[in-house]
DNA sequence: TATTTTTGAACAATCGATTACATCATTGTT
DNA sequence: AACAATGATGTAATCGATTGTTCAAAAATA
């Protein structure tokens, strides 16, 4: 049952010559003559050779896989951007491991500490809704691996980040509620420890005070960025009488949760209530009516971050200056917030 | 900038020890002193020494991780399942690698012959939708490695299993419908070298016969488990004039396809078609009408493909018999098929 | 033919951990 | 006082690859 591997120990002693020599034949090395690399080729393929990783990695010091820790990959947005890394990673020559936080910190933690026991040679991660501090992550880079974030990044640190124009998007969005005639919008907003969240409210607010709206305590939820969050939060509005007119959520989910309460209130969307939403999740296209939403080309995001990791890889030692690029993001108008039509 | 790691021949130097003292203290091995032992894990932690990891799994011959082939991660049931394995793993000291096939067999292999590098301890994975043959995953066997199946599997191989009862629910779905009045029902299919598109299909139409109603040619859409060719395949139904008054789609992505074109179209549903999908994906319970379709358990299913597959690593060497287990699916009724209720 | 150059392959160190075995000092036994 | 038992470390081999250095034989040159 248990066939041991093939080494180059094995082809070597079938050969009668060296480790040394097997190693260097299949590399093509010059020093190796020609019958002698075909010899080593056809037993190697001939006994189903595979070059053990353990070996190889610790003895070069470095595996060519790069780490990718985010969220959840259940969320279009992640798996989109983890396509796009990939895309990028085998073009490259490396391979990709990818763990979840599930939005829990202490996961994240131990997470982490996984990664930089040298399974990867650099990591790509966006941080968990718990995130607050990240020493974790400062005693991963302090280990000299490369690191770089994507949307959800911490502002603390000095490294390498991918993000997307969030308070402009945002600004944007709101104001196209206001041009759909809504002067009372809700914000369903996130966690504003985290980067995207507080742009997005901050895009949001200066978007009414530039157009000479009240920016009103009681139209800002707090937390209302998970289905049943968005739920809730719009159930409280109603039953407080709060009088508003537009939702701009801050993710999707949290729109999701606003529309099933409309629909189950029979509240009219986009008549008596718009609602934007963020991120493009593909439900937006399906639900009815399709949800305004803002799309984050998760794709060119994952590619980008990959890049830049590879190239931080791969010129370690030098001193790296660190990066931070700005995505322009795309707002896809659907009928949940469009009243002429 | 790119600062040492920390080893224990550092920690062995400081302390004027050796390595092998070091690595005994650390493991709190028996034969060390006590205050030996404190010195040792005073200093490691005051310099942050991690145990390079890629030296421990060369030595040990083995590095309690547990691969992850699946198609698609962007899948709510693939997603479930990995949160499934996940669990166990942790719980058992075990980290998870995930990688994708994006249903294609050329990727398949090339994520397998990455996997068998050493990388992982065992494999859990679903086959891509190209994949006919299994000599890639035999060759994988063939170094010895254990190997769980789930969901979607060869029959081929003699290997551990995991599946759900797809031909009793797609009987089951299929009796619904024919009990809510239906008696032309279309089948919406998938590839049958797949064993799960084969079996629903099979009891969809052991379901006709048992009930005494025609299998017709006409009604068997044979490739209509994406969006598009679920969509495509309503439209070709209808424009050819054929007469039906159901669809049972053998995955969700098809029935939301024709949901969409039905949509589109204007055709009342379940009143003039009924639909049922598979594999209860998020949307179902979105979509107007809400769709029925067939949960599969994905945590448990994952759970279970962990358990054994930790069970095979742990007992490697012994000669391994393997099982197959079938879950029970649930049948979650909502709107779409239900015409009286 | 003697000497130098080239060629092809062997030798041995290394990566960072683990672990069987050897060694030494101490304590206990008779 | 002689000897065994114990406890605490050190020595060295090992996992499977890579690679700088060495070395012998063959080829080229004088």
């Amino acid at each position: 049952m248990t066939e041991k591997r093939i080494t180059i120990y094995d082809l070597a002693r079938q050969l009668n010559t060296t480790a040394s020599t097997v190693s260097r034949a299949l590399q093509d090395h010059p020093g190796i003559s020609k019958p002698m690399k075909e010899a080593v080729r056809k037993l190697a393929t001939k006994l189903n050779y595979q070059t053990n990783y353990r070996a190889l990695s610790l003895r070069k010091g470095f595996g060519n896989t790069i780490g990718i820790l985010v969220p959840q990959v259940n969320r279009n947005f992640f798996a989109t951007v983890i396509h796009g890394i990939e895309t990028i990673a085998a073009a490259s020559g490396y391979h990709v491991l990818i763990c979840q936080s599930f939005e829990s910190l202490s996961k994240e933690k131990i997470q982490l500490k996984n990664l930089l026991n040298g399974r990867v040679d650099g990591l790509i991660a966006s941080v968990s809704l718990e995130t607050k501090s990240c020493t974790h992550f400062e005693s991963f880079m302090a280990t000299g691996l490369p690191l770089v974030f994507f949307d959800r990044v911490p502002d603390t640190m000095d490294v390498s980040k991918i993000t997307i124009d969030d308070y402009a998007s945002a600004y944007k969005i709101t104001e196209h509620l206001i041009a759909n005639g809504c002067s009372r919008i809700a914000l369903f907003g996130g966690p504003e420890h985290i980067n995207i969240y507080r742009n997005r409210a901050a895009g949001y607010r200066d978007a009414l005070n530039d157009n000479k709206l009240p920016v009103s305590g009681e139209l800002h939820c707090v937390n209302a960025i998970t289905r049943e969050t968005g739920y809730q939060a719009m159930a409280e509005l109603v039953s407080n009488g709060v009088a508003f007119d537009a939702v701009f959520a801050a993710g999707d989910y949290g729109a999701l949760g606003a529309m099933l309460y409309a629909r189950e209130k029979r509240i009219d969307i986009p008549g008596a209530v718009a609602i934007t939403g963020y991120a493009n999740e593909p439900f937006g296209e399906i639900i009815d009516p399709p949800l305004t939403s803002v799309d984050q080309h998760g794709i060119e995001m994952g590619r980008q971050s990959a890049r830049m990791l590879i190239e931080e890889i791969e010129h370690k030692g030098e001193s790296y200056i660190p990066r931070e690029i700005v995505l322009r993001s795309e707002i896809i108008y659907r009928p949940s917030s469009q009243r002429n039509g």
